[in-house]
DNA sequence: CTTTTGACCCATAAACAAAATTAGTCAAAA
DNA sequence: TTTTGACTAATTTTGTTTATGGGTCAAAAG
């Protein structure tokens, strides 16, 4: 893990403009005077600006996945990790302007360069379904016929709920249905499909 | 109701011009020339563009909107009257192009001289589903605590899916899933929550 | 009286050019 | 090894002109 002080300083900079201004609307230059360094030094570190916002959005999406890795691990019952990694996982990429962006611009450009950090993004996710829905079975708790599809229905409903929540300000409007959907999902995961 | 031959030409020359080319490609004087009128003909019938497409989205969905009330009324069983609704719904919306145009600019412009149509369209959606769940309840197929959330659920996360299905061309990667949701469903209302 | 026409107006959009901004480079310096 | 800042080239923004297309209306047609 190379901890460069002055990279790390970058990163955090450029978080800051590009969460609150988006990609486009931040420059290299402010960037750079924010931390008391002239444009050519963000170069010494990163290729391109693009690079840059690839680098933030990592950074973001890692912490959102640390936070979440822990429910998982931590759960006992699968049923209840499963509702409060939804819960959380919406309180924390609530937060998420970068992924926001990521994901408004998925309609008009489409940011190509972090096609990979969303990638990752994703599998961590399918990833962490499929654990719990493993261990839910195994214990006897959840009947599921097919982790796989179960785990990528899971992740196909979240992952579309994303853009009416955090693109369309219906985060108020939904926060019943989500307590309705996690209880659904319980349910449903319970019972035989 | 008004059966206006002219009104009529003219919404369904509209209709393939709109769907083909979206709003702002399409113009007012070549739907005129396709029904062999001026354009003034158009102004005798419409107060405006917004208002011709407004009525050609109105008929798109009214047609829908008929064809999933077959649905609800023939049905017996609501669970299969439930699986039969997502998936001719699907079916129908997906060749819906108007109704994909306002989901788009959604994002952008916002059509909100369509706002009326497509609430009417929510409302509707939100009774069958509200029908079918109160069949399953009285029948005793159906364990739900609140039809009025249960359902609300059920559009909210049809709505949400819409948008990847249609405007981000997941329809042949989501398919799977859709009959994954429908199993899910089944059980989770099935079952006690 | 109802419906249609088409010239007309004007707001908006497209096209183009000029100016300004900014991503990215690099030789020199720290 | 890291940083600088002037420099270049590409992209955006701005301003201007031209073209397009929504909407009107007096007159005509039926």
């Amino acid at each position: 893990m190379e901890t460069n002080a002055v990279k790390s300083k970058i990163v955090v900079a450029a978080d800051k403009f590009f969460s609150h201004f988006g990609f486009h609307k931040t420059t290299m230059d402010e960037i750079a005077k924010k931390i008391h360094k002239a444009k050519g030094a963000l170069y010494y570190y990163f290729r391109s600006k693009e690079e840059l916002y690839n680098e933030v959005l990592k950074q973001e999406l890692d912490s959102v996945k640390s936070q979440l890795r822990e429910i998982t691990l931590k759960g006992n019952n699968p049923i209840e990790t499963l509702e409060d990694y939804v819960k959380l996982r919406l309180e924390l990429l609530s937060k998420a302007k970068n992924y926001h962006e990521t994901l408004k611009a998925d309609f008009t450009e489409r940011y190509s360069f972090v096609d990979d950090v969303r990638k990752d993004f994703e599998e961590f996710e399918r990833l962490q379904f499929k654990h719990i829905l493993s261990i839910g079975k195994e214990k006897g708790l959840l009947k599921i016929s097919d982790i796989d599809s179960t785990a990528n229905l899971i992740l196909i409903l979240l992952r579309s709920l994303d853009i009416p929540l955090f693109l369309q300000d219906k985060y108020e409007d939904y926060n019943k249905a989500i307590d309705e959907l996690i209880s659904l999902l319980s349910s449903g995961l319970k019972g035989e499909s």
